[in-house]
DNA sequence: ACTAATTCGTAACATACGTTACCATTCACG
DNA sequence: CGTGAATGGTAACGTATGTTACGAATTAGT
């Protein structure tokens, strides 16, 4: 077997350097963590989210969560109500700080996806992404059988 | 922006449960961390290398296959020699028994690579490996540039 | 050839991370 | 209702990981 054409390996090195190139923005640049990062794109798109939504839309574990919130709230970037209905659950939203911080980052971030995307056809990509989506699928299919 | 569609995000999704597929294989049925793996199964392919080549063929960081490689020593698994030629370069190799680890793990492991791959057909596979290939080296090229 | 700069590998530190256990709250079911 | 199981979130622990700095070995420049 050859490590350099093994996919899990070069799925590994590839999302490496994209993760990269994106830390490279909202972490040197805007000092947020991966799942800081994640947490607020979601919030951006979903105003308002339970801390377990936030965890299955963000594919972060909820300690994972809890520690992004945190030190999210920490920086006022968002604010958390215990849920009136269920005590248990905390919901989570953005703060005007939130929001601008995250229209600052957006632009920058989205156009180096584009820069990225750029090297494919618009076949490609939707191959991509259909390949993509396979393949997780499968994956999960063998975390289900260990 | 729609963070489920984002490419950074979907790589990081994806490339997390294929890890997850294969670390039960090598993590928690025989003990190795991934970067123990990635350097076990390059040194099967390359029977002997210096830990800087290491680095580069594994990509992995010095310091990460200066602890891999010190794990793998005190189980046996791997023997470290000094290059005569320059006594700063550490030469690697597999030991007997790593070999025989090793033998024990391939199988099962491009097995589960075989298993995501059949999610796809020849042209998608080739394509999701070219797709895989261009994203990298723009990746790279927006880290010169941060 | 002798010093300066470079390269290789590791030590040591601080931080991040996963895991387990726990408390509070709610739900299920008698 | 009341008691036991289940769920949401966090604390606390040990380990892993990234960073910086360093010692040893080599190469380059004069």
């Amino acid at each position: 077997m050859n490590l350099q054409t093994f996919l899990p390996y070069r799925l590994a090195v590839v999302t490496d350097a994209v993760s990269r190139a994106l830390a490279a923005v909202y972490a040197d640049r805007f000092k947020l963590t991966r799942d800081q990062w994640r947490v607020i794109a979601q919030l951006a798109d979903e105003r308002e989210l339970k801390a377990t939504e936030l965890g299955t839309r963000t594919s972060l574990p909820k300690m994972q969560v809890s520690r992004a919130v945190t030190g999210l709230e920490r920086d006022g970037l968002i604010a958390r109500v215990a849920d009136p209905d269920d005590r248990r659950n905390l919901v989570v939203r953005l703060t005007a700080a939130g929001r601008a911080l995250y229209r600052k980052i957006e632009p920058i971030v989205l156009e180096r996806e584009a820069f990225l995307l750029a090297a494919l056809s618009t076949e490609e990509r939707a191959a991509l992404t259909r390949a993509l989506a396979r393949v997780e699928e499968r994956a999960r299919q063998l975390q289900a059988t260990p």
